[in-house]
RNA sequence: UGGGGAAUGGUGUAACGGUAGCACGACUGGCUCUGGACCAGUUAGUCUAGGUUCAAAUCCUAGUUCCCCAGCCA
């Protein structure tokens, strides 16, 4: 892989795997105590145990490719598979459906493995990869062929596209068809002992070539690959197809329900046919429809491509759906489970607002990221009438939310920062913060009154604010009962530090960068806008050697995390991770 | 024009013959030292047409629309 490699991170902020899978699971394993309604395949599940089926046990597994990273769009089927397991006390496993040499790499089960730890599961010791049931496989292709059910097939892939008809006309038998059983097991044996060029035979089923369900006419079984496989080497040289691998690896697995997406609902009946004809264990197939969201795309293909042109920084990009990407944007496992559960799972090809996304992780963090003060766009503020050289320390909250979280000092002088947009000349209708002769509250320290204004001769742009505070509002307090629709928050230009904020916003501009028109591309509607760097922001002292990965609400203007790769003790890096809802921006551009 | 699936407010998702509910969004209002959070409320839905039934989102029939399948990818 020539990609860029995301860094590894471990905010020690974050929780153990699996403690917090409490949620979802009902601590002896029986049956659920259930007030939410079952979803269809918790309908299955209950009615399989009713019956006795599978001898009560419940055993699913989340079955990766490692060909790309993890997107949120694993999630839905992690949650879902470890969330099943969990609910009715069983197991889930994780398998790499490593079966295709040319495309896996080490890198991706690596990644893969820290996404589904980091989202807060546990496959305990039952991990597997299909490339360790080779073998087997190989056996069970050779009893096919014993049985005449499988056969050498010496069609190139141009032929045997030919041979296989089309929707609505039926294929043509290989003339390789009926070639006799020992012929079979000879040409099979040589192929695996490396005989023949790549692409020269196939091992093929015979079923039959004019079933309307074209993966029933004639699949192959084996193809000749001379690559080197990520685990096994250069042990094989022949490469058993998904469809011969995945069915069978539930099987060995002895996984009672195998969930899978919808387009899969045409295999289930090659499945079976593998199952039964090799008389092995049978788990039960249910599919379901893969998760969209507005505003990006979810293909790996797609992902990957953003990732090799260089339209992102990588897959862990902020602003990838990818879990890396989401992690470093400030995402929690909490949130993203949350997410999963909140959107429910049907056999009917949605898309998801990615604002239910953002409610969910802005609910998470609202219950626990520690407020700060920080101002993105500084505009100096002086006050006159506050002694030259007078620190004061004022108490703020930490969290509203979370008494428990107590308060902090935060220091004040006579010349600050306050947020360029709080700020407006010719304040417009509804608009409550500071303008000329209006009077303020700077959040926990005092009500101020804005007197003049300074700006750049040339330019006119305003630089410096110029106002007057009342001593008697000490910490926000207005003894006399008088309102202030206002409050803003600031810095002390003293005290602050300096640090980068990244401002992040959709991938892309519409929401559904898949619908394109002819001629035009998906990455037509990348979002130029979709980061901002801010690289004069201030924020308030007690961030000093906030940890990386650690996250907090910057007050009135969003969630940030310290970026796990970038930032430096001497210079803060903060991403968004989502903004508040912003009631002012909705009303402003009402008035336009 | 073969086969396999699916259709419930703007978006998701429940209701399993008996009051169409919940979440997100949108819109009101309340509260507030975050225009945040919170609270209260409003808006808005059973693909169509027939049929069965006292009663249909649910059962039956016929249509309509959308998705998937012609890789030696998964």
């Amino acid at each position: 892989m020539d990609t860029k490699k995301p860094t590894q991170q471990k905010p020690k902020s974050e929780r153990p795997a699996a403690a917090d899978a409490k949620s979802a699971e009902p601590a002896g394993g029986t049956a659920p105590e259930t007030s939410r309604s079952l979803n269809f395949i918790e309908q299955i599940i209950e009615e399989d145990l009713r019956t006795g089926r599978f001898e009560g046990r419940v055993h699913t597994r989340f079955p990766p490719e490692p060909n790309g990273y993890l997107h949120i769009g694993h999630a839905k089927s992690i949650c879902l598979n470890f969330g099943l397991a969990a609910r009715y006390g069983g197991l889930c496993n994780l398998r790499f459906d490593d079966t295709n040499p040319s495309k896996e790499d080490i890198e991706y089960v690596e990644s893969i493995m820290d996404s589904v730890r980091w989202l807060g599961f546990d496959w305990g010791d039952r991990l597997y990869y299909a490339s360790d049931f080779f073998e087997q496989l190989y056996e069970w292709a050779v009893q096919l062929i014993r049985a005449g059910k499988a056969y050498v097939c010496d069609l190139t892939a141009d032929q045997i596209r030919e041979h296989r008809g089309t929707l609505t006309a039926p294929g043509k038998n290989s003339p390789y068809r009926d070639r006799p059983i020992d012929e079979n097991l000879d040409l099979f044996r040589r192929m695996r002992a490396g005989e023949f060029p790549d692409g020269a035979r196939t091992l093929r089923a015979k079923v039959d070539m004019a079933s309307p369900n074209l993966n029933m006419r004639d699949p192959v079984l084996y193809r000749i690959l001379h690559a080197s496989h990520h685990r096994t080497g250069d042990r094989w040289c022949i490469y058993p197809m998904y469809d011969f691998t995945h069915g069978q690896s539930d099987s060995i697995e002895r996984i009672t329900h195998s969930i899978c997406t919808l387009e899969f609902e045409n295999h289930r009946p090659l499945y079976d046919w593998f199952l039964d004809e090799l008389g092995i264990y049978h788990p039960q197939q249910i599919e379901f429809a893969r998760l969209n969201l507005t505003y990006t795309v979810m293909s790996k293909r797609r992902l990957l491509e953003l990732v090799e042109e260089e339209c992102v920084n990588g897959w862990d990009d902020p602003r990838m759906p990818t879990l890396v990407g989401l992690r470093r944007r400030g995402y929690t496992p909490e949130a993203i489970r949350g997410f999963c559960e909140r959107i429910g799972v049907a056999k009917f090809n949605s898309v998801i607002d990615v604002a239910v996304l953002e409610n969910s992780i802005r609910e998470d963090l609202n219950r626990r990221a520690p407020r700060v003060m920080a101002v993105l766009r500084p505009l100096k503020l002086v006050i006159d009438n506050y002694p030259e050289g007078q620190v004061e320390e004022l108490e703020a909250v930490n969290n509203p939310e979370d008494p428990a979280a107590g308060t902090r000092k935060v220091p004040f002088s006579r010349v600050l920062y306050i947020e360029q947009d709080d700020f407006r000349e010719a304040p417009p209708k509804e608009f409550f913060r500071l303008a000329p002769g209006r009077e303020v509250r700077l959040r926990y320290a005092y009500l101020v009154t804005c007197t003049s204004v300074v700006k750049d001769e040339r330019t006119g742009q305003i630089v410096e604010l110029h106002c007057t505070y009342d001593p008697a509002t000490r910490g926000g307090n207005t003894p006399d009962g008088r309102k202030v629709k206002g409050t803003i928050h600031w810095v002390a230009a003293q005290h602050a530090l300096k640090a980068e904020v990244r401002l992040y916003d959709h991938l892309f501009s519409v929401p559904d960068p898949s619908d394109v028109p002819a001629g035009g591309d998906y990455r037509d509607f990348l979002n130029p806008k979709s980061l901002e760097v801010l690289s004069d922001a201030r924020v308030e002292p007690s961030l000093a050697g906030a940890a990386a990965g650690s996250r907090y609400q910057f007050e009135r203007q969003g969630y940030f995390c310290v970026d796990a790769v970038d930032s430096r003790p001497e210079r803060l890096v903060f991403n968004r991770t989502v903004s508040l809802r912003d009631t002012w921006a909705k009303i402003e551009k009402k008035q336009k």
